[in-house]
DNA sequence: CCTATCACCTGCAGGC
DNA sequence: TGCCTGCAGGTGATAG
């Protein structure tokens, strides 16, 4: 599920369901969940502690507490819940529950237990540790520039579509986004990104930041939707173009959008529309 | 630096 | 119905 703008629609719609608790308790069911560090510590060093902020970087989720970071990657299929303590919850898939004070619970789901959660001291450095290891700079970050994009790029022997996907240099566009942006482009998902020029990853850069800002601004309104029942999942109505489209016709030339496998991910392109540089 | 493959997990769709 | 395979909006480690 979760990609830039569901990130950030997730972590506005929790800011605006729990906004800063004091927490009085967790539990975790899948140790797993937790990186780098034991249950019994995680669950010492979050009593007491309050949510005094909301923050994202790329794909992850940042809870500002007095003294840590709580950092939380949802990879394919985490979600997080916001209900009171009496709502009942599914025991299969609910592999962590911290408890509020004032009564609400935040519970986090995850079918396929990929997800994972971080817990450093706010005293050092958030970037600095292993979590964001490989996670570069936002997409929204004002670092992000066509320049950098070129001079990270312009060297290296990979395809458009790795470098969309690749966190380490520009941190939030998953698969379905990738699709999206290699469209909008009119470029082939296979084109060497050595074959850019500088003028097109201004381009990239421009129909990138417009794309995750519309998906931004259509997950925004599932806040105002949003019930306890259905969960925190920001999904939004954002029409696709190509994504998950095999056979159906491209939205400008009626051509049957083709899937294949690219670098091991299903990528989905007008084989009009798109073409290699 | 690059590719391929596995690992982590579960559910679901499709073929037989 | 059951069994099997492949695939799913992600990432990290490792071998060649």
């Amino acid at each position: 599920m979760p990609e830039l703008p569901e990130v950030e629609t997730v972590l506005r719609t929790l800011e605006f369901q729990l906004q800063h608790p004091c927490i009085q308790n967790v539990e975790v069911f899948w140790p797993r969940i937790i990186d780098g560090m034991d249950v019994q510590s995680f669950q010492n060093a979050l009593i007491g502690q309050t949510i005094t902020g909301y923050k994202r970087t790329g794909k992850y989720l940042i809870f500002e507490l007095d003294a840590f970071y709580l950092v939380s990657h949802l990879r394919m299929e985490g979600k997080f819940y916001v209900q009171n303590k009496e709502d009942p919850y599914d025991a299969k898939h609910t592999h962590l529950i911290i408890r509020f004070a004032n009564g609400k619970e935040l519970r986090y789901h995850d079918t396929r237990k990929f997800g994972r959660m971080y817990l450093y001291p706010n005293t050092e450095d958030l970037y600095k540790q292993k979590a964001f290891a490989h996670c570069g700079y936002d997409v929204f970050d004002e670092r992000v520039t066509p320049k950098y994009l070129y001079t990270q790029f312009h060297h290296r022997n990979i395809v458009l579509k790795q470098a969309l996907l690749d966190q380490s240099t520009m941190a939030g566009i998953g698969n379905i986004y990738a699709n999206e942006i290699c469209f909008a482009l009119r470029l082939h998902p296979e084109t060497r990104v050595s074959r850019l020029r500088k003028k097109d990853f201004e381009q990239l850069l421009v129909e990138t930041r417009r794309i995750l800002t519309q998906a931004m601004a259509a997950g925004g309104t599932t806040i105002r939707s949003y019930t306890s029942s259905l969960g925190v999942d920001g999904r939004f109505q954002l029409s696709l173009l190509v994504h998950a489209r095999e056979n159906e016709p491209c939205k400008i030339c009626q051509t049957p959008i083709q899937k294949k496998m690219v670098k091991g991910r299903g990528t989905y392109l007008c084989p009009h529309c798109q073409r290699k540089k």
